[in-house]
DNA sequence: TAGATTGTTAATCGATTAACAATC
DNA sequence: TAGATTGTTAATCGATTAACAATC
């Protein structure tokens, strides 16, 4: 009977889905939860445990196919989706992440590229051109994207959101410090705040060894 | 007496320190865990609990001073620390990220990057020239940096990180997907997987209605 | 003083780990 | 069959929330 799905279940989902394409990649074809465990310094119980929310995936006494493994986290992460994105913010970072959401089954595809800069618009960016902000509107009523991705500071966000929510945008890849997910509860909102595990990094970089102790003993 | 300071404690700190800092910026001279709740969308109980691990930063009656709480915060984040700090990969990632650490009170102090591409050395990024790769090692003897940020794939990256560490960093902010924390246990990372944040919103995105409320009610 | 709100302990909830029966 | 390893339940551990005495 398949277990109840967490969020921190999904969250890992991700890096099992990386660890095994390079098992794949190196031709191994079966793998065991204590071997698995090992590489990707997990107990074997919780790797068994997080597979089997989505049902049996292995087979006892042999472990798990790789292959197979791969293809159905693959699936479940539905990495062939192809979800129509549009990136709002076409700086360092915007074009950072334009090359992620290109890469092959990231789950997205990339169909329009914003920018208030006048300067840049035309400019091609992953085979898409940079338009300007004011063709944003348009661009949604016309192509219907589903996706947005943040890539610009935190003011006027909530106009900008606000407008996004109205023209049917339904997900956010949010690189700004604007609280989408409080102004908006109705989308879903993955956040990637930068400055945070930045700042997170001082503590633990910064803090004396006595004091790290202290946390690392309950981590 | 003062509670034991966990991981997620400490990883919910910077966020604290944004929401105070803007608080401070509107002039807002006091609150009560009850108002910050609301505005984070925390619990009181909560946040008491957190800012109860580094000792009392309120008064009971009145709530909390909020310059005080956000001086004190950043004093336990080390915003001030100016950690030694190099950039391997000066990409459009790499570039996006200097300018995050470049930034006041981030805690760190970019000294030096790094690229292996021969065209852009000696392009200047946020005032630092990039430097080629066959410069790394002499310039890490020389400065004596004590925190890396890796801008790079992840090809090769157990000879970089190797390097690295007997070079004597020690701490890591890693944009790529190689494993520092698993090869390297004795030093400090943190992770930014730009692919498996992705993953998990095409997850979000692309999975029926169903199965989310399922997530969600476990959320 | 009375009201408000913290600091702190206890209760609850959820996630991880351990154990083992099922079964390949 | 015997050995290996999963699927699954129970036990443990830790984090969050609730409650309330302390006190401003």
């Amino acid at each position: 009977m398949a277990q109840e799905i967490s969020i921190s279940v999904i969250k890992r989902l991700p890096r099992y889905y990386r660890f095994l394409e390079n098992l794949k990649d190196n031709g191994i074809v079966r793998i065991s939860s204590k071997e698995l465990a090992e590489r990707m310094g997990l107990t074997a119980s919780q790797i068994r445990h997080d597979f089997n929310c989505f049902g049996g995936f292995g087979q006892q006494g042999y472990g798990y196919n790789v292959p197979e493994l791969y293809t159905k986290i693959g699936k479940i992460l539905c990495v062939d989706a192809g979800v129509k994105t549009i990136l709002i913010g076409a700086g360092n970072l915007g074009k950072a992440v334009a090359s992620k959401i290109f890469t092959r089954q990231s789950g997205f595809k990339l169909v329009g590229i914003f920018d208030k800069n006048e300067a840049i618009s035309g400019k091609i960016i992953q085979g898409i051109p940079v338009r300007h902000t004011n063709y944003l509107e348009n661009f949604c009523i016309d192509n219907q994207p589903v996706c947005a991705v943040i890539c610009i500071p935190s003011n006027d966000m909530k106009e900008l959101t606000d407008m996004l929510c109205r023209l049917g945008i339904r997900s956010f890849w949010n690189f700004s410090n604007f609280d989408i997910a409080m102004a908006h509860p109705e989308v879903l909102v993955e956040n990637v705040h930068l400055t945070d595990s930045l700042m997170t990094l001082s503590f633990l970089t910064s803090s004396s060894k006595e004091e790290l102790e202290k946390i690392s003993s309950a981590e």
